[in-house]
DNA sequence: GAAATATATTTTAAGTATGAAGTAATTTTG
DNA sequence: CAAAATTACTTCATACTTAAAATATATTTC
């Protein structure tokens, strides 16, 4: 009779659309970041999680920016962040410093090494990513965004 | 004057749309597979990741696959592949054994106890992308879904 | 068939991530 | 203003990830 397996296709398997698209964008987006990770570590003195912090302190108004915020800028955990910037200060690439106002927080921005290093990342790292996403095709750069801008947004109504 | 700030924006800085749609996408399916971990933990005995091991062994034919195997499927290193089967060994989930007719091989199985966990993580989980990609849009299903195929297919002609 | 090469997997060291528990400083409340 | 609650951050234990080196077995080559 050859069931088994297949973990089963009883009437309500319904739709696998969702899966099949889920799927390909998570693997999609792997591959992009072992290789944005791989060539990173290879031309630079960054990894891509080093990388990330340093955009987020890039984008900050005035190159400054709490612990908290990176936190939430990255996606990550408070205690992620503390192991991320004490790194790279390791690295002499960022610097911190408590607020005298409010000495819980610490301000975190780049030393004069670390734009440095920034500057050179931030270029390469851009022609990578026009080259790994080329395969989108260039007539369907509007739409992806706006499909992703409105879907990120729908996310964020989304209990964990 | 106020230049300084923001890395810039010299005449080459050419379309920033690839870097704002990675941008957007990482961002998402980061978002995702968060709150699948989560649910993932709170409502099984698996981690994402121990789930997604268990998805490769299903879907090998007979249920059955080796460590090489499992690592390209799962598009991680043999090393990692080591510690999670280990792991879902410790868990009592998988087994594994030596292939007798080439003793480097060994090949990795759900045990009955395995299955059981899996059939019951499967289900909900799918529930839950459908939940989560559900922002998508029904529209736009066959679209993103053939798009990422390209995606995929054209990110395995760069090299790392 | 022994030596050289190749393949499959594991071990090791280090980076990146989390939740939970802890510390320190600030704000709120009675 | 002192106790209680909140906020910002760190520490700890554990999980997942990689590259590089090590081990063990199989295949190729001479």
């Amino acid at each position: 009779m050859n069931m088994e397996r297949k973990t089963m296709e009883n009437k309500d398997d319904a739709d696998p659309r969702y899966l099949q698209l889920w799927v390909r964008m998570l693997s999609s987006s792997t591959r992009v970041t072992q290789i944005l990770n791989k060539r990173m570590k290879e031309h630079t003195p960054l990894t891509l999680a080093k990388f990330d912090v340093l955009v987020a302190i890039d984008r900050a108004p005035g190159g400054v920016i709490t612990m908290s915020e990176l936190s939430r800028m990255l996606l990550v955990s408070n205690a992620n962040t503390t192991g991320m910037v004490g790194r790279l200060m390791k690295d002499g690439l960022v610097e911190k410093w408590a607020l005298p106002t409010d000495r819980r927080v610490y301000s975190v921005s780049m030393t004069s090494e670390g734009r440095k290093v920034f500057k050179n990342a931030i270029a390469i790292h851009k022609g990578w990513v026009d080259e790994l996403l080329g395969g989108i095709g260039e007539e369907n750069l509007e739409g992806q965004i706006a499909l992703f801008s409105h879907f990120k947004k729908s996310l964020s109504g989304i209990e964990a």
